[in-house]
DNA sequence: CCATCACCACTTTTT
DNA sequence: GTGGTGATGG
């Protein structure tokens, strides 16, 4: 480590390394910084800021740098500011969607957009997309609005508009897709609304389309930056070509063994022939790491190895000592998530605080197990991700009025709040409805406030009644700029949302309006931090916001996350739990090798989160899907050779239980790289048929309804005497024959 | 029109 | 366990 030392400078008071010091006052062009895990990646990005607006005497506003996430790049700025003493005016940071929203926002009209256009989640997409299939006639089993949603975003990925999608040749489905792809690019029009993705191409066709906006912001943006480089997709490397056409300065940094979102477009090719794509390139590489010990680190390095598509760079450790990895295998997920709590709790009250340590999964239906056992053990933790916030009905349907009220254009959320809380507008207006405002040419809401209700019944007349006077007065109010809050709560008494809530005392309901309280208080404070912006700002801002944007480092609880959610952090002890064939790798990427090396960057992820400890755990048998499953531990730890972790096995620590209650499966020790792939099952196999009378120790009397599969796959479905019906498998149920 | 219940299919990861 | 859908009765 060294500090610089050219002059009195900012650069002297962070401690930078060789590399990462030339990485920082490079200013010859184009420049790829490889920074792989826990090398000072964010210290770099930063420095390099504030190199250019000190040194250089850049302009803030004149930098446009994206990061992965909204946290990152307040806390990049809050730091700029803070510490450093930079004024970070008009500074473009944020993630790319944001900084997209932004630059649309401006030029809204050039794309016959307004300014207040509305951002649809992939909630609002399926809806649309629904509503359009329908229109075409497409049956959903031969079509879901998911497919279809994730075959326009991989258009949209790759910025390929209806028009050049329709002048490919394709197959029958592929023409179909086209068709909907261009109605729905329609609709969202019509409706003023852009999805995710269309931010991204949208601004991207903003650049191509009008010359003069173009020269305007390559001449304006003196720098872009990007981290994270290795997620980008294809529309947001056209976006940064373009963008950084006229002064050549783009500064990426990224690691290709953390690429983990192909499966959402990204191409990691963009930072392997970065060089390629902008001539004159000038390669950094960050080895140094100063997150994790040296067993760590050897582990991590050994599980990314047989990783075919990679540049070849391996990590060097630089803190002394370190306790090695621990892989344990337990009876099933109950097991582990017991196990995990008991060491949690054994750190909590010594060396550790909760909020320092984090259990990472592949999946958000595993953190169940571990909510459930922490609860009971009163150990505090912190779900992050998962089904957020902003994306509970109740919320989206508050969030539905105050959009509609920004954008009276959008249909989508108008369906949504036409019959919420209950006024009487059911299926049948809803159809008359829209009907009518076909005829009128108008959006649904214009319908209601600006034309004529006589063709309705007298109940629908009311319904649509009121929420025409609701509108009218929040109109009122969004008019004479009055506070979003001050409107939300007036939303919220005049259409009765509360009161309705209140009447309902299930234990939902109550949740609900506690959730809605919590909308009304974010917002408060929001209004309070942001006194000039308005309603607008607001909701694009929660439809940006991310999981890992609402997590607080300090919290004294312990993280639970999926290791995609964990990508940028460290903790000081990690839990990587559920590593086992089919969870991590994830089964449905087993018959492709590039998904699974996919799978295992995701590993190595999770790996390089740990700064002390590192537990990689499994179990023989999981509940998954409402049955137990056997599971075999993870063919990524199995590559890793023995001497590079300790092996505990706690499921043999258990009292043999008796033999009717053992699974019928040879439990074998795991041995680590010399374990075949057999984990083979005894072939004590029972006669079973459908209609057979069976026993089983738990329910009882119960009759085979339905048997799948064979031997040690069978699965069956069995009506109990108590009237339930359980789906089990075969080797496991134990079903004796009455 | 609305509330309720039974049944279904689905659970990879997310801006 | 979840959540969405469809049939049924109030």
């Amino acid at each position: 480590m060294i500090k610089a030392t050219s002059g009195a400078s900012i650069l002297d008071t962070m401690v930078l390394n060789p590399v990462q010091y030339e990485a920082v006052c490079y200013d010859g062009g184009p420049q790829l910084v490889f920074a792989g895990a826990g090398t000072g990646k964010t210290r770099v990005l930063t420095a390099k800021i504030a190199f250019l607006i000190e040194q250089k005497k850049i302009l803030p506003a004149q930098i446009f740098a994206a990061t992965f996430t909204n946290k990152a790049a307040a806390e990049m700025r809050a730091r700029l500011e803070t510490v450093f003493g930079l004024p970070c005016q008009g500074l473009w940071i944020g993630t790319f969607h944001s900084l997209c929203a932004r630059l649309l926002r401006r030029q809204a009209d050039k794309l016959g957009f307004p300014a207040s256009f509305t951002i649809y989640d992939s909630d609002d997409q399926v809806k649309l997309l629904k509503k359009i299939l329908l229109q075409y006639k497409i049956d959903e089993r031969v079509m879901t609005p998911r497919s279809v949603a994730g075959a326009i975003s991989k258009f949209k990925n790759a910025c390929v508009t209806p028009a050049q999608a329709a002048a490919r040749e394709g197959s029958f489905y592929d023409r179909e897709i086209n068709r909907i792809y261009e109605a729905y690019q329609t609709a969202l029009k019509k409706a003023a609304a852009l999805d995710f993705d269309d931010l991204l191409m949208q601004s991207v066709l903003l650049l191509r389309n009008f010359g003069d906006v173009a020269a305007h912001y390559q001449d304006f943006f003196r720098y872009v930056l990007i981290d994270e480089y290795q997620d980008t997709n294809l529309a947001q490397f056209y976006f940064v070509k373009l963008l950084a056409a006229r002064h050549n300065h783009v500064f990426a940094v990224g690691d290709d063994d953390q690429s983990i979102y192909g499966w959402r477009g990204a191409v990691v090719d963009n930072i392997l022939s970065f060089e390629k794509h902008f001539t004159g390139t000038k390669i950094f590489t960050l080895e140094q790491n100063y997150r994790s010990t040296g067993p760590i680190l050897s582990f991590a390095n050994e599980a990314i190895t047989p990783n075919v598509h990679r540049a070849r760079k391996r990590l060097q450790a630089t803190r002394p000592g370190g306790v090695p990895v621990v892989v344990s295998q337990y009876r099933d997920d109950r097991d582990e998530a017991d196990a995990v709590a008991d060491t949690l709790a054994a750190s909590i009250a010594g060396a550790c605080a909760a909020g320092e340590m984090a259990i990472l999964f592949r999946t958000n239906a595993q953190s169940r197990v571990f909510e459930e056992t922490l609860r009971k053990r009163k150990i505090a933790y912190k779900l992050v991700g998962g089904t957020s916030f902003y994306e509970r009905k109740e919320i989206k349907d508050c969030l539905a009025y105050l959009r509609l009220l920004a954008n009276p254009l959008d249909d989508i959320s108008c369906e949504r709040i036409l019959n919420v809380p209950p006024r009487g507008l059911g299926e049948k207006t809803e159809g008359a409805l829209l009907e009518y405002a076909g005829q009128k040419q108008k959006s649904l809401l214009q319908t209601i406030c600006s034309e004529p209700l006589d063709p309705f019944g007298p109940r629908a007349q009311r319904g649509l009644q009121d929420i025409k006077s609701v509108f009218e007065l929040l109109g009122e109010m969004n008019a004479r700029k009055e506070s979003p809050h001050e409107i939300l709560n007036q939303m919220l008494t005049l259409t009765g949302y509360l009161d309705n809530l209140e009447n309902d005392d299930s234990e939902v309901s109550e949740n609900r309006i506690e959730n809605v309280n919590e909308l009304v208080n974010a917002l408060t404070t929001w209004n309070e931090e942001n006194p000039d912006k308005s309603l607008c700002d607001f909701l694009e801002e929660v439809s940006l916001v991310s999981d890992i944007d609402e997590w607080d480092k300090t919290a004294t609880a312990v993280n639970l996350m999926t290791m995609h959610c964990a990508k940028g952090l460290e903790f000081k002890t990690v839990f990587l739990v559920g590593c086992e064939d089919g969870i991590l790798p994830s089964r449905q990427n087993f018959d492709d090798e590039r998904k699974i090396e996919e799978e295992r960057r995701l590993f190595y992820v999770g790996i390089t989160r740990a700064m002390n400890a590192l537990y990689c755990s499994y179990a023989l048998q999981r509940f998954r899907f409402g049955m137990v499953t056997p599971m075999a531990p993870s063919r990524f730890l199995r590559a890793i050779d023995q001497k590079s972790y300790t092996f505990i096995d706690t499921s043999s620590a258990y009292a043999p239980p008796p033999r009717s209650e053992t699974p019928q499966f040879s439990r074998r020790d795991f041995a680590g790289p010399s374990v075949k792939d057999d984990y083979s099952y005894s072939q004590e196999t029972v006669q079973y048929h459908r209609g057979q009378q069976v026993l089983h120790k738990v329910y009882g009397q119960g009759k085979i309804l339905a048997i799948n599969g064979f031997g040690a796959d069978m699965r069956m479905t069995v009506l109990f005497t108590d009237g339930s019906r359980r789906k089990m498998i075969a080797k496991y149920a134990q079903l004796e024959i009455a």
